[in-house]
DNA sequence: AAAATAAATTAGGTAAGCCTAATTATGTAT
DNA sequence: ATACATAATTAGGCTTACCTAATTTATTTT
């Protein structure tokens, strides 16, 4: 069993996966330097590399994509990550901001069974701790209809399932803010000058969220 | 959070643990390049810089030993092999056979946490599926008694406590014979000539065992 | 002790994955 | 259409961890 894909390989699919799932279309150069925190002529020499095993489709200062090949080489590696997410929080005790730069490691750990026994301990998750949909073992998953909670209107009764934003800072806040992914909000009121969120969480607490915070909450209606 | 050693280090200062740890004094350049599948070549060259690095001391063309530091290291990963191996089999379901080659891969997770966590989730334990002790996060392990069975003799009464040798082949022969770890095991007889042991297992099943067998069978007396 | 053998080292190279500096291509503003 | 700014590529290098072939050192055998 020889490893086919290399640790930067992965990284670099990963990375295309998620510029690409994000701002849709092809996935520039520098995109792609500024994420993997790499040079841009570093990234050049690496796409064609990749390119010329097909893991990618690349068209000369125009961008990058996956190819179905490289898609569910990126898929399996986000599953991976996904489930080990979860598998730290509910099987550890870690928090959801304390999971993501251990599982990034994780990730790259190379064993189908490990990962089907992983899956099935921890009872087939549909989603991780922050509410990121996992794919099953062929790179499929269920769309979800979540949506910003800033496109939501006064009045909506709504479930609070994913963030926008990763960043450690926002998941803070929102422990912080005691608001938890499952939460139901009700929108009481949006202020017009500046899209602010007067909430009531759980039917208790009432929260104003900023803008900002709203932007990056997904919600599903109820 | 910077990483300090290198994955080819942490295979280095493994592979010269356990050189050391049967054979004794100091670890052979040749002896090296075997374990680690490498050019005796690239050996030489790797533990110069090692050594320049203070994970070893380096005589010329007389071999390796590991300084306080790099035994530190080395028994690091040691700790986080075996708690994965346990994890592995007490939590998956892996057969002692299957958990080797992941184990050879989540030891370099690094996260100090991650491991302590483990080894709390795990309930401490002191030994991994094969026998082998764990050290716990200071690097220290409670060495114990046990003796290969091939040194008992007749009528002695015993607890097989571990394994001399960890190839799959020994493991799944003492699987397909119905021994586990924790058996009880009483010495019937030895033959002379060849050294093989009728043994009686958990005051049940008897069994001929040959010299090669008892020999990597690590037991207590009782 | 000399010769033969085995082990270790040195010398010179390679591939992966990065870098900086220089050059070229693309998109935008005038 | 030209000039300017930004993005991408090319050229030339570096480090890590390997390799083979040649040479030197250590150990056995005669
Ligand atoms: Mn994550
Ligand atoms: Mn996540
Ligand atoms: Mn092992
Ligand atoms: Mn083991």
């Amino acid at each position: 069993m020889k490893k086919a894909t290399s640790l930067a390989e992965e990284n670099y699919l990963k990375a295309i996966y998620k510029l690409h799932e994000r701002n849709g279309a092809m996935v520039s150069t520098s995109a792609l330097a500024e994420s993997l925190q790499v040079n841009a002529a570093s990234v050049t020499d690496f796409i064609k590399k990749m390119a010329a095993k097909k893991l990618i489709s690349y068209e000369k200062s125009r961008g990058v994509m996956l190819t179905e090949k490289g898609r569910l080489i990126a898929l399996s590696i986000i599953r991976k990550h996904r489930l080990w997410e979860v598998w730290l929080v509910t099987n550890l005790g870690f928090k959801w901001d304390e999971v993501h730069e251990i599982a990034e490691q994780l990730e790259h750990v190379i064993s189908d069974e490990l990962i089907e026994q992983l899956d099935k301990h921890l009872g087939y998750p549909k989603t991780d701790p922050h509410g990121d949909l996992i794919p099953d073992a062929k790179g499929r998953f269920i769309k979800n209809s979540s949506k910003p909670l800033l496109d939501c209107a006064a009045g909506d009764r709504v479930k609070f399932t994913g963030v926008a934003e990763h960043s450690n800072s926002f998941l803070q806040y929102l422990t912080r803010s005691n608001i938890k992914l499952g939460d139901e909000l009700l929108v009481e009121s949006i202020e017009e000058f500046d899209k602010s969120f007067q909430v009531k969480i759980n039917n208790k607490e009432r929260k104003l969220l900023s803008k900002e915070v709203v932007k990056n909450l997904l919600v599903m209606l109820l």
